[in-house]
DNA sequence: CCCGAATGAGACGTAGATGTCTCATTCGGG
DNA sequence: CCCGAATGAGACATCTACGTCTCATTCGGG
């Protein structure tokens, strides 16, 4: 009977990604519940919004985590990066273009992700594998937007849902990749 | 006295860019004129915003022009058509990521605006210039989220406004070009 | 089987945005 | 200088979404 909290999430994320002036009716049906109950769960939609940002915290967080990305060769660590992303790629995408975030301030959680990002690419530099005629914070700012783009391209059928992480990765390594050879 | 219509809708995407959900009026106040003007230019919400789409494709299309993007290096002519986006970067940016156009069926005028950019990419790799192992329709997609990414990283001083072009260039160049030797 | 908790359906008042209208003011051309 | 067109300010009704409430129903545990 209980209402999974997660997973109502999960659709209005879904949702919300598609269309970001979606209603609270509108998101309780694509979620399977009525629009009271998802009042019973979350405040307003302020309260929806800033628990799809949590989740996509976690979520990221997790990734980050599951990557490792303080060990081995860097551009492993950011394909390993890519890869667990798949399942929050949707939220990411979504949060990543939502930019009412931005007019409450960042969340602090962002901040804290957001670094070891940054810091994975410094560490590349540093150890000579990656460019470094691109800023680390470029970098940042270029993993998101193509995660964003790989989800949307997925999303549109653009490409394969198999090929998204080896596209992102090939791109974003490719990219930043230091050359031996030119 | 008369106002200028493509002023207003340059106001209205620098805001919309920064506050998708912000009201007719903080619009036109964003404009510098009033509401009921506002009103008089465009019918509605949806006329503004179609106004905007209008506007992108009219700007992109000039920066393909001005590419010249089926001329020489299909490298070099991307290089052109980064630069050239410059001036349109943030109203692309928000056009990127106003889903709300792909309900009612996407645009036929960016359908061919998308061909041309799909057709660069599909000369560079014919040329070999590109690799072959990333599709053309990524490398649209990927072009379209770097340059959003490029603009929404120096709207937040993360990226200086004269290194844009050479990073946005570098990093999908990077990623997309052939390389010699590995 | 029964009871309680959770949900669904819907009514209701409210707030904010929208679109239209009027009227005074201002700007610019003739 | 004068007239007309365009604008600004604001009133107004309307509409949609929101948030809260009530009540019937359903599900699940004891």
């Amino acid at each position: 009977m209980s209402v999974d909290r997660d997973h109502v999430l999960k659709e209005a994320a879904g949702l919300l990604t598609r269309k970001a002036t979606a209603s609270m009716d509108e998101i309780a049906r694509a979620a399977g519940i009525s629009r009271a109950t998802l009042h019973r769960h979350f405040a307003g939609r302020d309260a929806l919004v800033r628990a799809l940002e949590d989740l996509g915290i976690r979520q990221f967080g997790h990734a980050l985590d599951q990557a490792r990305t303080e060990e081995g060769d860097a551009a492993d660590a950011v394909r390993r990066l890519i890869a667990e992303t798949e399942p929050a790629a949707d939220l990411l995408a979504f949060l990543f273009c939502e930019n009412q975030l931005y007019e409450a301030g960042v969340n602090e959680g962002w901040n804290r992700l957001d670094a070891r990002v940054t810091a994975l690419f410094v560490r590349g530099q540093e150890e000579g594998t990656f460019r470094l005629d691109l800023s680390p914070a470029w970098l940042t700012e270029a993993f998101y937007g193509l995660v964003g783009s790989g989800a949307w391209a997925v999303q549109e059928g653009r490409v394969a849902a198999k090929d998204r992480t080896r596209m992102v990765a090939e791109l974003l390594l490719g990219g930043a990749e230091r050359r031996t050879k030119p």
